[in-house]
RNA sequence: GGAGGGGUACUCAAGCGGUCAACGAGGGCAGACUGUAAAUCUGCUGGCUAUGCCUACGUAGGUUCGAAUCCUACCCCCUCCA
């Protein structure tokens, strides 16, 4: 028997920053149990990049594994083989065993971050759900009905509206359950939009007579934007493999209001110090100094203290003296005819994406050449020169035309 | 199976024979202001060998001097009825 105030303090640590813990009390009483619990989390295999958006849950995985429970890291690449089967959804190709295995090792890597390698299982689900063939998946529809399943949100929306629901649309959450089922899992944890699904593993896991899992949920971490999630799709994320100086720009770039909600879900810091934070600011203190902590912070997690160090000095120099940056990309371009016009210049050196839009931001006067704004589109540069050239306030390159 | 409505740029959404690279809104990008914050103001938001040319309004044809706009076929979506 484990001393109730051990499970008390690993109750509160594991209860902080969660959205909700269902049922109430079953984690307490799952932990009550003694034992090492099963703890995991599904990820989408289509997306290897990590961003700070995934890492609220694996901070939450690295809890439970520092409290010593099993974690896996379950990648769901049964989905992932088959895509999206009505061809709507194009940011879910079908993936080949190939992708799916070099996703999974980019997975781990970056997991590994955060995770400690040695206590973490890294799973497929296609390992049981490929075996389960039609007869299997059939038997396992049998165990759940269509009116629980429109109690989905999402599904009770489009059906009031006369949206479709494909009929695969509902066989996934009784797959992703069936994976709860053959984890014997204790915990299944994942992001708010994914409480259905946890909900419908519990169910399925009854009907198998199991004890059923308690279904922890985090909130979605807010994008660069704050107002969608974080997402490569909508580009508004941090990659946790970005450079230091990447992620601390993008960490300063943030609203202030956004910034307590970073602090609240990827800081590591007690609640009691962002408190104190939180008034010193209402006290007068600039939001940007408390901004810089917090990039700090995350920064120094994925990389180290005096890389975040470094890039907090090179962030300082660079927009608050309008300094250029120390490090940027060399490229030479080879001329035509001994020159190459400026428009050309940018969309090689990858400043710009076509010409048309070289010319649009020339127009805009976000071009500079070593410093000096560049009025005039009909500029042409002459071999052999070197010159840093910039677009916007973040672009960079120095080229030079062979 | 029958009847009707609809598919326009990143999204929503106008346009219904020329003045349409396509109104407007949102988003995005850039400029000013700042703390690379927010708010605000301004401009831009298909490509190119660039004051001209090319490609675009579900797909393929057709009518016309000229089509996103009219006609035909096909594909897809929605609604109602069965």
């Amino acid at each position: 028997m484990m001393d109730m105030t051990i499970i008390k303090e690993q109750l509160a640590e594991l209860s902080r920053g969660a959205d909700e813990i269902l049922p109430d009390g079953g984690l307490e009483d799952k932990l009550k149990l003694g034992r090492k619990l099963n703890v995991y989390v599904g990820f989408d295999p289509t997306a290897p990049d990590l961003h700070l958006g995934h890492t609220v849950v694996i901070n939450k995985m690295r809890q439970f594994q520092d409290f010593g429970h099993n974690v896996v890291f379950l990648i769901g690449d049964f989905t992932g083989l088959i895509g999206d089967p009505s061809g709507r959804n194009v940011t879910r190709p079908p993936l080949t065993r190939d992708e799916i295995d070099a996703n999974a090792n980019t997975y781990k890597e970056q997991a590994f971050k955060i995770l400690d390698p040695d206590k973490t299982v890294v799973d497929f689900n296609s390992r049981w759900l490929m075996e389960l063939g039609s007869p299997g998946l059939i038997k396992l529809a049998a165990r759940y009905t269509v009116a629980r399943m429109l109690e989905r949100d999402d599904f009770a929306k489009r059906l009031a509206t006369g949206q479709p629901i494909a009929i695969h649309e509902l066989l996934y959450p009784l797959a992703q359950a069936y994976d709860a089922v053959t984890l014997k899992a204790d915990v299944q944890m994942g992001g708010t939009d994914q409480k259905f699904n946890l909900l419908v593993g519990r169910h399925i896991q009854q009907s198998f007579d199991m004890e059923p899992q308690i279904a922890l949920t985090v909130p979605l971490l807010e994008g660069l934007d704050g107002e969608q999630k974080m997402s490569k799709s909508y580009g508004n994320y941090i990659g946790i493999t970005e450079p230091a100086n990447e992620m601390f720009g993008k960490l300063m770039s943030i609203s202030d209001e956004l910034m307590w909600r970073y602090f609240e879900l990827l800081s590591f810091r007690p609640l009691e110090d962002i408190a104190s934070l939180q008034q010193e600011v209402v006290d007068g203190k600039n939001p940007r100094d408390v901004k810089y902590e917090l990039a700090i912070e995350i920064t120094t997690r994925f990389h180290n203290q005096s890389l975040a160090k470094l890039a907090k000095e090179e962030f300082i120099s660079r927009f608050q003296q309008g300094a250029m940056p120390e490090h940027m990309r060399d490229i030479s371009i080879s001329s035509k005819n001994g020159e190459l016009g400026i428009l050309n210049l940018l969309k090689e050196a990858g400043l710009v994406t076509s010409n048309s839009e070289a010319a649009r931001m020339i127009e805009a006067g976000a071009v500079k050449l070593d410093g000096e704004r560049v009025l005039e589109r009909g500029l042409h540069l002459k071999k052999g020169t070197t010159h840093v050239y910039q677009v916007g306030k973040r672009k960079f390159a120095r080229v030079t035309l062979k």
